[in-house]
DNA sequence: GGTTCACATGAACAGGCGTTCATCCGAAGA
DNA sequence: TCTTCGGATGAACGCCTGTTCATGTGAACC
């Protein structure tokens, strides 16, 4: 709080003026944040019909924010480490699973997809990119491209011998 | 380090004639473990030839461990985060990655797996077991199988249109 | 019994945290 | 000019950390 209050020119205690305490603080922040990401996300998936491009679209963003905002997840997750405002973050996790569910589910019902469980596939997806959001804090050298991403999240690791193949590969 | 005395039923003095430091009984803990895992993960895919299913056995063992040993992943990182021990961590995660791109890099070239970036693929692949490690902590109701995960890493999302599909799925 | 010594204890210490509140300030109104 | 008062200040408070160290303890040897 005393670094926030420096950074911003106040005092600790107008600080507490304007917020409750540092969880709403923290709290308003993040609905911020996600506010921003989903309409983000909405909006630029909207005029694609290709679930797979949807996909892709979805990954990219998702990166990208993290990516943009990666001081605020590194100072959130710094001295309280995950478990700080797990009910939100769930809130959060909720939704965002939720839109991508809805995704997988049109890539399935119109056969693009595999028959795979729409649910466990949303989870691991939402997980490669959770992961991503860790390692932007302890691996940063290490982080991957969301094309290669998408691109193995569609097509899978194995070889694939249709003449069409899936799906082309990133641009 | 009260508690941790506290449940060793031994002073907060003696924790201190043991380790120098918390830092220092952290790292000895999570290198056993490391230890362990790698020593698992080696023996397990030693007798296994298909690339494939050396993935499937590698997320497997990474998942049940971080399962069994979730309580001392929720105790690292309640305090203090990510952040903590990223020097072990960092090394801890280099071999892992060395592991891995090795199976990849077998499976490429016996041209079973598509012509994909190597290190790129290592890299997503351990982003996903790295979510499913924040999964644990922050939402453990809403975990997925490592089979399911298997098989999309291996198959993707797009339906395959091979005779023979690209791998069995899981078991 | 007396001495030694390695090990064990936990109160005390220093530093950091989120939070509070007596105090101050300066513009507006009388 | 004096009074009023809402916003702003930051020293102080209580709590929790990791770490230390004067003190205690008991087995082993003389």
């Amino acid at each position: 709080m005393r670094m926030i209050a420096a950074e911003a020119g106040i005092s600790v205690g107008a600080l507490y003026l304007y917020y409750r305490s540092k969880e709403e603080l923290c709290s308003t922040v993040f609905k911020g944040l996600f506010r921003e990401f989903r309409d983000t996300i909405s909006e630029r998936t909207r005029e694609i019909s290709d679930p797979a491009e949807q996909i892709r679209t979805y990954i990219r963003t998702y990166m990208e924010m993290a990516r943009v905002h990666r001081e605020f997840i590194y100072t959130f997750n710094k001295d309280k480490g995950f478990a700080f405002g797990v009910e939100w973050k769930q809130k959060f996790f909720v939704e965002l699973r939720r839109f991508l569910n809805g995704i997988i589910r049109r890539g399935v019902e119109d056969g693009m997809f595999a028959d795979i469980e729409e649910s466990e596939a949303t989870k691991i997806v939402l997980s490669v990119l959770r992961g991503y959001v860790v390692s932007i804090v302890i691996d940063p050298d290490n982080l991957f491209t969301a094309d290669a991403c998408t691109d193995i999240l569609l097509n899978g690791l194995v070889r694939r011998r249709d003449p069409g193949k899936g799906v082309e590969l990133s641009r």
